[in-house]
RNA sequence: GGACGAUUAGCUCAGUUGGUUAGAGCGCUACAUUGACACUGUAGAGGUCAGAAGUUCGAAUCUUCUAUCGUCCA
């Protein structure tokens, strides 16, 4: 490729694979133009902008919604960069434990291996083996959408030195009180063999039944005592019946005996608060080992704990279930409870049960000794800094969400009972005491002995990606700082989400409170979440889940990324179809034809590239360059779009830049200045209007790259080398953001948009007496005044050539017959269309226009002579009101004159 | 059961402190094969802003209730 562009225009057709091709992720990276520097921000006092990538699982492969949060990330970070900051993106992978671990398992049980088989060492080194090989997917992926993070400080949660931060992390907090190792009722996955944390467990609406079964009392023979369940495979763990204090149907019951079916154990009828009068029979059995709520209750009445399912959801029971499936169980038990009499109804019955996240699996209530995090004193800052705004959520509302959780918050459970993680630092004596260190050797130091065993279980991966502002900037937990990390930290905005505001946002915030005293970040931008056209949920099940890469080859990456984020409402759902790429596409295609022809002229007026270059490094769109009506309006246009480009992104409104992008660039700058401009140029201009003219289009063209880089970053970077020669070491990316001239931004255009206005009306009459487009037609105007007419007059040529007709103007002259008239801001049009147009329809046409603009009016009227209105409404409203009055009531007797005209 | 969000044109959605004759894209209709672009241009049809009540001179916009859908938490 050679560092001059041999022609000086663009191919003839755009080509999204050549584009995306040349501008490659590896072509940026090699220039080094995504790189931060935390000396820049010292030495050339630049501010510093991060963003942090949330880590995509390793084990997975792009998905749409990878798509839009990156695409979102690299917007922001893009248009930072171009505003002059010092932008750095992190990214990194996490090594999402379970995940991997059972994806690894999986491979080896097709070889007919077990992990046990291996034992630990060996199973790691498959792990590292299967990340090495695999793990990179998902990032080589990534690159496919031209994002634009700092790659050489790309993090992997198992890294070195991110595993040290992890392990000073649990020490920390181990000895400040905040980290305890109890015996709790965890939610246990039986696929994965390991504890998960509650926000790991997804509920699920499901359909079972309640079996009402009535227990004997030991001690009154013939009388029975009725329970609801769900789970009747657990009765041969009950312990007790519990009822609630305050029923009196059971008040008799209470420290009675009764008799559990099978098992023949006696266990007490107790009250307890807990128990729910109204739900099934208000009697309820105790199963402290198989239910959280129940563990409380038999806490608090010394109850004992019996267990009769194992780690793999089968049951451990003596009474003939024993090695049962506890689902198989549970119909096995209600055959034999129905034979043995005790069934007394059974109902449908529908409620929500927790499901794992990962295995799909229904959760079991397991008893058992795990490590937790103490929330609440974490908790009680992390939610302050949000309540004051040091946090900023976009969109707002995702504040009730966090603020819940933090308010109603338990320990978070962070042992998982697996080999690939980061190994808990704790170990055990011969007399079971525990001791907390950073290695064996600490330990045993601690404890005073060597005869120490490790913790067999890992931490939770969210416990390593908690610390993720902080490990990305190489924090170790060892010494306090380092240079990136105080100027990064605290990081600028986050994207990610709002499935995993408790995961990782809630306890990042908590996570960067804890270890260094500051917020980890500002701004969090919660994505939408997209589905299907029919509104569903996208999932490889289902198969309606586009394959993006796909999408690209067949669109664009360009498109994708341009489609994807206008159709993404912040804080909505996004329904997503392929097809709804088209717009990203013919939006490339517009702007690939519209610089093709922008490029075109420039070669017709400019002798050489060297000519176009010097004229252009001087150019700024003066009053000479801005001399015709629609040269005026697009500079003003651009400005205004400039403004709220900026305002917008001030207000995370994301979804209004490509909005407001597309509208500029293609209802102004395409549909009226160039076309404009086109018209201009067959009639012949002076070369020096002709270059000026040229120039503010190219002017105009590249100020909307700039600005539509960080959205569609290939096909900007490729046209921004046919502005001028630039080399391919340059990149747009590095090139400067437009900001809005206050001035032009807030101009005031209603004469200069008069021949806009005139064009409009005479296509829509032509349209609407069906005269064929290329008749050539007469228009005469009766221009409201001397400004109008200048105005009119200058233009003339465009607006002939954009209505295909002669132009003339009148003065005092009678209006002409045989013609269509209208009025446009007091101008009165008159369109000569002798033997196309029948006065039949013209007639019609006028009076509905009169019917029209007078109901409006009267409409007006009434406001005005609205007692209340006048008296309460702001003057400027009350005034514009009159003013819609005077142009309504001028345009109508103009319009009267016309049908008397007819009518004569 | 609680919290939050949604309900605007056939479809998908804008409409930022209450004052517009309620907008866009796709789709639809008619015309156009014009030297940037048919992945296009021009013109057009299409909406009692979910329903009810209220506040106000004025409500798509604010309040309350109802209905339907979605998400999260019990």
């Amino acid at each position: 490729m050679s560092d001059q562009p041999t022609a000086f225009n663009l191919d003839k057709t755009y080509n999204h694979q050549d584009v995306e091709e040349r501008w490659r992720s590896s072509h940026w990276e090699a220039l080094g133009i995504f790189h931060a520097e935390s000396s820049r921000v010292a030495t050339e006092g630049k501010t510093p902008y991060t963003v942090l990538m949330p880590p995509p699982n390793v084990t997975g492969s792009l998905t749409l919604g990878h798509v839009l949060n990156h695409t979102l990330q690299d917007i922001f970070i893009r248009y930072n960069r171009m505003q002059g900051h010092e932008a750095l993106w992190l990214p990194g992978t996490d090594h999402a434990g379970i995940a991997t671990q059972t994806v690894v398992e999986r491979k080896l049980k097709k070889e007919g291996l077990t992990r046990h088989d291996l034992g630990r060492k060996d199973f790691l080194d498959h792990v590292w083996l299967w990340r090495e090989e695999y793990g990179g997917l998902i990032l080589k992926q990534l690159r496919r959408l031209g994002i634009s993070c700092d790659w050489r400080r790309n993090l992997f949660t198992m890294d070195e030195s991110a595993s040290k931060a992890v392990i000073h992390a649990f020490i920390t907090l181990y000895r400040d009180g905040l980290i305890y190792r109890g015996a709790r009722i965890i939610n246990w996955c039986p696929v994965s063999q390991t504890a998960l944390s509650d926000e790991e467990v997804i509920m699920k609406t499901r359909k079972d039944k309640l079996y009402y079964l009535q227990y004997a009392l030991a001690n009154h023979p013939g009388r029975f005592i009725t329970i609801a369940t769900v789970r009747p495979e657990t009765i041969l763990a009950d312990v007790a019946i519990a009822v609630n204090p305050s029923d009196p149907r059971f008040s008799d019951l209470v420290g009675e005996l009764a008799v559990v079916p099978v098992a023949g154990r006696h266990i007490p009828v107790i009250a307890d608060d807990y128990v729910d009068i109204e739900f099934g029979t208000g009697a309820l059995k105790i199963t402290p080992a198989h239910d959280a709520n129940d563990y409380e209750v038999a806490m608090r009445h010394n109850l004992p704990i019996i267990s009769v399912i194992g780690k793999d959801g089968r049951m451990t029971d003596s009474y003939g279930y024993g090695g049962m499936d506890r689902f198989e169980a549970r119909e096995q038990i209600m055959k034999d409870l129905e034979e043995l009499g005790h069934v007394v109804m059974v109902e449908e019955y529908e409620h929500n049960v927790g499901y794992s996240e990962r295995a799909d699996v229904v959760i079991e209530p397991y008893l058992s000794e795990q490590w937790f995090v103490k929330m609440k004193p974490l908790a009680e800052r992390a939610l302050q800094v949000v309540n004051d705004g040091d946090v900023r959520f976009h969109p707002p509302h995702w504040i009730n969400t966090y603020r819940h959780w933090m308010e109603n918050i338990r320990d978070w459970c962070i042992s998982r009972q697996l080999w690939w993680g980061h190994r808990i630092p704790a170990w055990y004596d011969p007399d079971g005491n525990v001791w907390v260190a950073s290695n064996y050797e600490e330990a045993c130091h601690l404890a005073g002995t060597d005869k120490l065993v490790q913790d067999e279980d890992v931490l939770d991966t969210w416990f390593s990606s908690w610390l993720w502002p902080l490990t990305t900037l190489r924090w170790t937990g060892a010494q306090k700082d380092n240079e990136d990390l105080s100027t990064f930290y605290p990081t600028d905005t986050l994207v990610t989400g709002p499935d995993i505001i408790f995961f990782w946002v809630a306890r990042m915030i908590m996570a960067g409170l804890y270890f260094r005293g500051e917020v980890p970040f500002r701004n969090v931008y919660f994505t939408s979440i997209i589905r299907d056209m029919k509104g569903r949920k996208l999932s490889k099940s289902l198969g309606n889940s586009p394959d993006p890469l796909k999408v690209i080859d067949t669109y664009g990456t360009d498109a994708l990324r341009f489609t994807i984020i206008y159709i993404a409402p912040l804080g909505q759902d996004v329904l997503f179809g392929e097809e709804k790429c088209e717009l990203g596409r013919n939006f490339a295609t517009k702007i690939w034809n519209a610089s093709r022809f922008v490029f075109m002229l420039r070669e017709k007026h400019f002798i050489s590239p060297d000519d176009f270059e010097t004229f252009y490094s001087g150019f700024s769109p003066s009053a000479e360059a801005c001399s015709f009506s629609e040269a005026w309006v697009v500079t003003a246009r651009f400005h205004a779009m400039l403004e709220r480009y900026h305002t917008s992104f001030e207000q995370f409104r994301i979804n209004d830049i490509v909005k407001n992008l597309y509208d500029f660039f293609w209802g102004e700058y395409c549909d009226w200045y160039l076309e404009a401009l086109k018209a201009k140029d067959s009639e012949g201009m002076a070369p020096e209007q002709a270059r000026l003219a040229v120039g503010l289009a190219v002017f105009m063209l590249e100020g909307f790259l700039k600005v539509l880089h960080p959205v569609m970053p290939f096909i900007t970077d490729e046209i921004w080398h046919f502005i001028l020669r630039r080399p391919d070491s340059e990149s747009i990316a590095l090139s400067a953001m437009p900001r809005a001239d206050a001035a032009w931004a807030g101009a005031d255009i209603p004469l200069r948009m008069l021949p806009r206005l005139v064009i409009s009306e005479v296509r829509s009459v032509r349209s609407l007496f069906a005269v064929p487009a290329g008749k050539k037609a007469s228009l005469q105007i009766r221009p409201s005044g001397a400004a109008a007419l200048d105005e009119l007059d200058a233009n003339a040529a465009v607006i002939s050539a954009l209505t295909s007709c002669s132009v003339e103007f009148l003065r005092d002259e009678p209006r002409p017959s045989h013609a269509a008239g209208s009025v446009i801001e007091g101008n009165e049009l008159f369109l000569q269309l002798e033997g196309l147009i029948s006065f039949e329809k013209e007639r019609e046409r006028l009076g509905k226009e009169i019917a029209n603009i007078s109901s409006y009016a009267d409409g007006i009227r009434r406001k005005l002579s609205n007692k209340g209105f006048a008296d309460n409404a702001p003057k400027d409203v009350v005034e514009k009101e009159r003013e819609k009055l005077r142009e309504a009531e001028a345009n109508l007797e103009k319009l009267g004159n016309n049908l008397a005209v007819l009518d004569n």
